[in-house]
DNA sequence: CGTCCTTTGAAGTGG
DNA sequence: CCACTTCAAAGGACG
């Protein structure tokens, strides 16, 4: 099971640090600089699979299958040891000086952490080969200079970490100094470095990592292509997610921002600020539009009966393309209020609250986002009374950001009980009115 | 070519 | 402390 689930965060349960790039047995033999890969030509098909509980392996992809019902997805993963980083595989400088604070195996010197089979993607084994996160970790998040030593294997060149995005094509940079002891240069050669260090990127979040893995099975699955369709519906599928699924991505992501932090201490998500064209004003402007739409929305959850900026969607109706689905592309077998509901409560509890949400249009989806939210917020409220949150962590007890809201509620993933068990009962957020999330009710 | 779209989450800024 | 903003990935769309 855990080879299927996670095929690649496997790694040698070994505490010696040894070549990672034959992290397991069998499935992992074929080592192809993950370079070759083209960019452009996602290693995963259809024929892949790489999670068993989110989609039937062999069943040809017709439909896009949101529901996740984490009771048929077999036993809960365990946590596991192996479960590292395969993101950031550490650069040469720092193997061997930062003993990795989980025991992760790092790679190999100026070897690829991960390879790709020869000729696209033709592993023996497929669905054991590597999983999405992998497959786009390497055609994104490395570039070729990177993971392409000239001389494989040679201490010489090595593997920056992937957050590191360097435009110019040399043979360096290298991270920058990964042990601040090493470190100790001249406040004038400190600057100079910082002046043509390389971007390194943020670590990725829990859903960012989710989207790493499932977006090539959402596109294998689909028509379309377009990324904002397709994180739609990732959305969508990361809300469907047992509350012990997106534990696993949160836990994910603590890692990687421990080894983020590790491998840049001194890096800031600041340094990255204003690196992206910004659209501020366009953002301000749906806000507040959403804002709106919150409080209509409210009242239409408050009256029950009306269903302001939701169109319900043909559950059955397969992820086409945006224009043909248009309203309807979204939907899930799942009831939206069953996947706002608690991921550990029984989906049928709260289905007849089903409150879909087609994110079409601009204008539409910021409101139907927020209210997306307060029909969260509204089944979370609605499971915590019911005494169905038993299993959840703590929720907040006061009115969250919008943005945010969703996050606390699924309980603050930074402080998410990795640990947590059904049987431990928890605080959980009092049953309060949608105006909750307006900044009048606060 | 650069930016937008779209998602959630983390971390930043500013009041 | 709170609200808001930015960026992380992705790739088609668009100016």
């Amino acid at each position: 099971y855990l080879q299927m689930k996670w095929p690649l965060l496997d790694v040698p349960s070994s505490a010696t640090v040894k070549d990672t790039r034959s992290p397991s047995p069998a499935h992992l033999s074929n080592k192809v600089p993950v370079v070759q890969h083209p960019h452009h030509m996602h290693p995963l098909t259809p024929l892949i699979t790489y999670s068993n509980d989110h989609f039937s392996p062999g069943s040809p992809p017709t439909h896009l299958s949101p529901e996740i019902d984490p009771k048929t997805a077999g036993i809960p993963r365990p946590p596991h040891p192996s479960e590292l980083s395969p993101y950031y595989p550490l650069s040469p400088g720092a193997v061997g000086q930062i003993p990795h604070p989980l025991g992760w195996l790092v790679p190999q010197q100026g070897q690829p952490m991960y390879s790709l089979p020869p000729g696209g993607f033709r592993h023996p084994y497929p669905a054991l080969a590597m999983n999405a996160s992998m497959s786009s970790l390497v055609s994104s998040r490395f570039s070729p200079h990177m993971v392409a030593p000239a001389h494989p294997g040679l201490p010489t060149s090595g593997i920056p970490h992937p957050a590191i995005v360097s435009p110019i094509v040399k043979q360096e940079p290298a991270p920058p100094s990964l042990s601040p002891a090493v470190s100790a240069k001249s406040p004038v050669t400190v600057k100079k470095e910082e002046e043509k260090k390389p971007h390194v990127k943020k670590p990725l979040n829990a859903f960012m990592l989710y989207m790493k893995e499932m977006r090539a099975k959402v596109v294998a699955e689909c028509t379309l292509k377009e990324s904002a369709a397709i994180n739609q519906i990732l959305g969508r599928k990361w809300h469907n997610l047992s509350r012990e699924e997106q534990a696993k991505y949160y836990e994910l992501a603590r890692k990687e921002r421990q080894l983020h932090s590790q491998l840049y201490p001194t890096w800031s998500a600041r340094d990255n600020y204003g690196k992206k064209k910004k659209r501020k004003r366009e953002k301000q402007l749906s806000q507040t539009q959403s804002q709106q739409q919150v409080q209509e929305a409210e009242g239409a959850l408050a009256s029950k009966s009306k269903k302001p900026c939701v169109q319900y969607l043909p559950p059955e109706k397969p992820c086409d393309s945006p224009a043909s689905s248009h309203g309807s592309m979204l939907d899930s077998p799942a009831t939206p209020s069953a996947a706002l509901a608690s991921p550990a409560a029984p989906a049928a509890t709260h289905s007849e609250q089903a409150q879909p949400l087609s994110l079409t249009t601009k204008p539409e989806t910021r409101a139907q986002l927020a209210l997306h939210s307060a029909a969260f917020l509204s089944a979370k409220a609605a499971a915590s009374s019911s005494g169905q949150m038993g299993s959840q962590p703590p929720l907040l007890s006061r009115p969250l950001p919008l943005g945010s809201m969703p996050t606390a509620l699924l309980a603050s993933p930074p402080s998410f009980p990795a640990t947590l068990h059904a049987h431990q009962a928890l605080p959980v957020l009092q049953a309060q009115p949608l105006s909750l999330v307006t900044k009048s009710a606060h």
